[in-house]
RNA sequence: GCGCCGAUAGCUCAAUGGAUAGAGCAUCUGACUUCGGAUCAGACGGUUGGGGGUUCGAGUCCCUCUCGGCGCGCCA
């Protein structure tokens, strides 16, 4: 309703100004800081003083006298008839404009009534965009095999085009630290306000299948000293007997993936990818100790490379691993690279939940796997050398490699060396390499000669459910398919149907900006200078730890991380899986819900216990509701300190406040129908039609109003503090009139209508904001 | 060395070039036998790192300096 009005209103400003001689003015409306000042206000007047060599009070009066007159012929149900009449100068050429607050307020709870349907479901057909939302650059769609979306058949509404979003994105070596956690709740908060905005949204999760990382874990299990390997196994897999060995880690593997409980989900117990993240520093440690371990390290690396025969199962496989007879030998290297696959599928299951936990689920996981065995990179190199973007080096330090020149552009300028190896001299792909044609499949640009677009194959890699928009996702159940890419493009179940986005984000890392400005600059240089606008790096400063953070975790893990002096002095610390550092997601999870527990029963008082199920429901949600708006609440270029007290903190600006907010206007509404004056949307509304709304309820009500703008500017700037903060101020306003003025307790019939209207919007309203776009659950209760 | 980011109240952080720079925490003082105190009211707290500049208007843009962080791999 506001963005109708804030359109109508600056068309009407720009017909004033052109009249008065402005060239193609352009008109933006901002919100006065103070509501007393008034609702909408222009402060164009004040730019355009020099030009039009007038005083700018004395624009702002001749515009507001044509508005003024302009509106005069209106219709009343013309969105410009819910502006009071006349507009106020102020200040030194301001020009305010006030709503009809009765008027605006039933029109917001009807239509607030309208779209709040509980849990989401389809929005369809997509609502208008944001003005203000930087347009899709149409690009070099339409061509053969055009975008999936984009064709709806005789001009009927135009769908705008699918947006794609890729995050998560973690190594699948080790569990998810709360690293991880800032990049999925930052990608997944942006898919959310996207879908809100009504576009197309599809996730994607990258999973590097075949790099170092994963190398290294395998190492671990089939080359690190037995001992060691049995110490970083033996917390999480108790019982392999009294004669514990390489061979009995290996099978009971093969046994747990047969029996389906290599990944068993139990939040508080050690699973797969904890063992991983004891093993990886110790495998590590291992390289630097002794110089033959770099050799294994190598070994796996090619096995992995190389990828195995689809025929051979896990359990051949770790049978010939684990074979001494007649002696023990050199293992087959597809045997590695199928337990590597294992190794790495049962990481990525463990990620699955801990970030369906907190509501985020995913369409498809492209693997790296396949876009090596899909020959992504063979068709992406055979473009960039028909584009002449790469050269082979026939000399000098980059001798034998294939490089991408980045001299002549200028986003490199003033670099020492400005050319970045693809292809090296060894015959073997970089990441970036790889990134280039991953990106040109996202974006619909990596053809085949004959221009079909060049696709994976796909399957089907888990079913699973998700109770309303921001419930914990559950695998194994449910009716929605997530997808893994496969290598055989025949593979093509129905319904898949991936890539080929109109704008990508790649939610990544600030530290990896180099990389990808070398991806967008090769989809710029291959001819396509749109599509690279848009492809988004969407950039996040990372998530360290306090000094205060690593001594705690020193402390309750019984660990030493061996830290000088020098490096506890340091503001923050680098976390790193390598050398262990870092806070486990799971374990964050579980200490949250923990304290969650603990508050509630101190809360509880002495009435009746809670059933234990009902407690561990509203301590999940306080849970991810407290994380989840620690994450979204700060700005993305500023580096989270983790500190423990700040994450667990329940009060004041987090989320459980905000989810408080919520239950308390619910709990208001269950009161009033216990007492037969619940009301209904429509009585609220024909009350507040006629009736003058105070101050303190119209700050909530417009506020409320404000949130699809707040979306639209958290989209365009990805500064998503934007619309924490919004949530925030929202409950706060809330909280104070709930103290002030009882609705139950209303002096009269008509005052508790009012009160009452307000309170509904504001209860759909932050009831959207937490759980469609923030992913935080409401509880029935706290 | 070059590049990117940050520096705002004691602490952690907000603030599309716009009107009186806001929250929370911490400290102190209060809150109805009333819809739940994970709340609310109040007090205290600021030369927005320093210096120049642009502008009707600068925390925000430009230049410069200081401090801190991160990048600049045939790692990923």
């Amino acid at each position: 309703m506001l963005e109708t009005i804030r359109t109508e209103l600056a068309a009407a400003i720009g017909s004033a100004l052109a009249a008065m001689g402005v060239e193609a003015p352009q008109v933006a409306l901002d919100v006065p800081p103070r509501r007393q000042l008034g609702d909408l206000a222009w402060s164009g007047a004040l730019p355009l003083a020099k030009a039009l060599r007038r005083a700018p009070r004395a624009i702002a009066e001749e515009v507001a006298r044509r508005v003024d007159e302009a509106r005069a012929g209106l219709a009343a149900d013309h969105p410009l008839a819910l502006l009071e009449p006349g507009c106020a100068v102020e200040g030194p050429g301001f020009l305010n404009f006030r709503l009809r607050r009765g008027a605006a307020l039933a029109r917001l709870l009807r239509d607030s009534c309208k779209t709040a349907v509980p849990g989401g479901g389809p929005k369809c057909p997509p609502k208008v965009m944001d003005m203000r939302e930087p347009g899709f650059t149409p690009g070099e769609r339409g061509g053969p095999g055009g975008v999936a979306q984009a064709g709806v058949p005789g001009g009927g509404p135009k769908c705008p085009p699918k947006v794609i979003v890729e995050h998560t994105n973690i190594n699948p070596n080790k569990a998810a630290h709360i690293g991880h956690l800032r990049n999925a709740v930052l990608g997944d908060t942006l898919v959310r306000c996207l879908r809100y905005l009504g576009h197309p949204v599809e996730v994607q999760d990258y999973i590097d299948d075949t790099g170092v990382q994963v190398a290294d874990v395998v190492v671990g299990f089939l080359f690190l000293p037995e001992e060691r390997l049995l110490a970083a196994v033996a917390a999480a897999w108790p019982g392999l007997g009294p004669a514990p060995s390489r061979a009995g880690v290996l099978a009971s593997f093969a046994a747990r993936a047969a029996a389906g409980t290599l990944v068993t989900g139990t939040l508080g117990e050690a699973d797969f990818d904890d063992l991983c993240w004891d093993l990886y520093p110790r495998v590590t440690r291992w390289y630097e100790e002794d110089e033959s371990a770099t050799a294994r390290r190598a070994e796996v690396l090619h096995a992995i490379e190389a990828g195995f025969p689809p025929e051979l199962s896990l359990d051949q496989a770790i049978k010939d691993l684990t074979s001494t007879d007649p002696e023990p030998r050199t293992p087959n290297p597809g045997s590695i690279a199928r337990l590597a696959a294992a190794v790495a599928e049962a990481n990525v299951r463990c990620h699955l939940v801990t970030m369906g936990r907190l509501g985020i689920a995913y369409d498809v996981l492209p693997h790296e796997s396949d876009i090596l065995h899909r020959g992504f990179w063979q068709r992406a190199f055979e473009l960039l050398q028909a584009a002449g973007a790469i050269r082979l080096e026939s000399e000098g330090k980059n001798a034998g490699c294939w490089v991408m020149s980045l001299a002549d552009s200028p986003e490199f300028a003033g670099m020492a060396d400005a050319d970045k190896i693809l292809l090296r001299s060894n015959g073997t792909v970089t990441y970036t390499g790889k990134d280039i044609a991953y990106q040109l499949w996202k974006l619909g640009l990596l053809r085949d000669a004959g221009g079909a677009l060049h696709d994976f194959g796909y399957r089907a890699f888990a079913h699973f459910a998700q109770d309303g928009t921001a419930g914990p996702v559950r695998y194994g159940e449910g009716a929605r398919i997530l997808y893994r890419t496969a290598s055989d493009p025949a593979e093509r179940p129905a319904g898949a149907a991936f890539g080929a986005g109109g704008r990508v984000y790649n939610v990544i890392d600030v530290r990896q900006s180099y990389p990808q400005k070398v991806v967008k600059e090769a989809i710029r240089v291959l001819g396509h200078p749109a599509a690279a606008e848009n492809s988004i790096h969407f950039a996040y400063e990372m998530v360290a730890l306090t000094p205060k953070a690593v001594r705690r975790l020193e402390e309750t893990h019984g660990l030493d991380f061996g830290l000088t002096a020098e490096d506890m002095a340091r503001p923050f610390l680098e976390m790193s899986g390598r050398r262990g550092i870092g806070v486990a997601a799971d374990a964050l999870l579980v200490t949250l819900i923990r304290e969650a527990e603990r508050a509630i029963a101190e809360r509880q008082g002495e009435g009746a216990a809670l059933a234990p199920e009902m407690v561990a429901a509203r301590a999940r949600a306080i849970a991810v509701g407290a994380l989840r708006y620690q994450m979204a609440r700060q700005g993305r270029n500023r580096v989270l300190a983790f500190d423990f007290d700040e994450a667990l903190a329940f009060e004041g600006d987090t989320g459980p406040y905000l989810q408080y907010s919520a239950v308390r206007a619910a709990k208001v509404f269950e009161k009033l129908a216990a007492q037969g004056l619940a009301g209904s949307t429509e009585t609220d509304a024909g009350a507040a039609a006629a009736a003058a709304v105070p101050d303190d309820l119209w700050e909530l009500a417009f506020a409320c109003a404000r949130t699809r703008e707040v979306v639209g500017k958290a989209l365009a700037s990805l500064e998503f503090s934007l619309l924490a903060a919004h949530a925030r101020d929202l409950a706060q306003l809330f909280h104070k009139l709930y103290h002030e003025h009882s609705v139950l307790h209303a002096e009269d019939e008509g005052i508790r209508a009012l009160r009452r209207g307000v309170f509904r919007l504001f209860g759909a309203t932050i009831g959207e904001i937490l759980e469609e776009l923030l992913g935080i659950p409401v509880p029935g209760e706290m």
